[in-house]
DNA sequence: GTTGTTGGCCAACGCCTGTTGACATCATCG
DNA sequence: CGATGATGTCAACAGGCGTTGGCCAACAAC
């Protein structure tokens, strides 16, 4: 297994700096080779498993995308679902929702969920964790761990704790329109600007997160 | 290619009533033989395709479970992407939402939603649609359709033709609830009971079914 | 009774898959 | 220099896949 932390996040092949274990330093401004292949694999894997989900992707091409030989793969990852896991390296970069003014959270949720998926076009990391775990147990189990570690605290912390069933809601409303925005790609949804989108869906965002006393039928 | 209605429907291999062209009466209720083991077959491909997605489902693996000849599977549907199409046929069997009073028009699509995922558990064909949907461009391009034809213009009856680009969020919300529920099986979201479901979820999108006027920061 | 059609099984083809192990290359260090 | 370990290539394996074509039994039509 890859070493991974407990909040879903796994280390990236890229290395901050230049020095390796023994104190030589090499080559400078960049790791060991091995680490800069295993990056590039890291990264064609990361856009093939993106595009095509876990079946359809085969290490075969990935190495062809990496330029490399398939078997380097193998050696580095061990097996395609070692692989896939290293490529699963997800952390939301949720800000902290305590300093937000409660009447701006929902607008400043659906925002900070758009920045992530359309802010950094080369990060395929959501893209590959949602469209996999709709048919892999594996990205599944992922996506329960990064909403039980990441999502559902920090709306905890804003909301009490009371709030994890809203905030498994507001999951189920911010997967909604990843999955018709960025999957499915449906025209009326994809066609939007992102101001319009968060416009459109943080009225129904609060709705969740502080609902009516009551909607009383007929007063 | 098979034969299939506009709006996305494709005739069941089941047959109404046991004539046949030529006038021969063929034992009674049931229809020629290879139409009841088409059924067969599209029954067992469906439960395949919902649990495991199009790729993971494999021609020999239905075959075993309707108890065939995978070559019989080929003869009956041509190819794999065929018998695909066939397992596709849904109706969403929307009701008329022009008799709903508005102000329950948010509830009524929430618990019609509820009920034609759950109210027939051997109707796979949402599962089946939705899974595969995500890595499949053929089952995606089928979902909007669908929505073209099925949603878009229930929901422009009851709410006026400027409508659908709230259909497609009310889609999105739809959607998300299905992908958390039934998909990835998200413990917050799945332990629910569908009133509370309901309970929860109708008012996000009675908010953007009719949006409040203006939110107004500071007034 | 012969013929043709229908429903079905069996064995195989060619291809692609993940994976493995043997061999080449190269840098590093004694 | 030679040794050693890391890095990478090549060729192959075994198994699964969608798909094909040939053969057989049952049965209706002539």
């Amino acid at each position: 297994m890859m070493a991974s932390r407990q909040d879903g996040t796994v280390q990236d092949g890229t290395v901050p700096d230049g020095t390796v274990q023994d104190g030589t330093v090499q080559d400078a401004a960049q790791g060991k080779r091995s680490d800069r292949t295993k990056a590039v694999i890291v990264r064609a894997a990361r856009e093939r498993f993106a595009a095509h989900g876990y079946e359809r992707t085969t290490i075969r091409a990935i190495a062809a995308d990496a330029e490399i030989d398939p078997s380097m793969v193998m050696r580095y990852f061990g097996s395609k679902e070692q692989l896939f896991d290293a490529a699963l390296s997800i952390d939301l970069r949720l800000p902290d929702l305590t300093a937000v003014p409660p009447e701006r959270l929902s607008e400043v949720i659906v925002r900070h969920f758009l920045d992530r998926w359309e802010g950094d076009p080369a990060d395929d990391a959501l893209l590959v964790l949602l469209r996999s775990a709709v048919t892999n147990e594996r990205a599944a189990q992922r996506i329960h761990q990064i909403f039980g570690t990441q999502v559902a605290p920090a709306l905890a912390a804003a909301l009490g704790p009371e709030a994890a069933g809203r905030a498994a809601l507001v999951c189920t409303q911010l997967l909604g329109l990843a999955v018709t925005r960025y999957l499915l790609r449906l025209p009326a949804v994809a066609a939007l600007d992102p101001d319009a989108v968060t416009a459109a869906l943080a009225p129904a965002v609060e709705a969740i997160l502080h609902p009516r006393p009551r909607p009383r039928p007929q007063p």
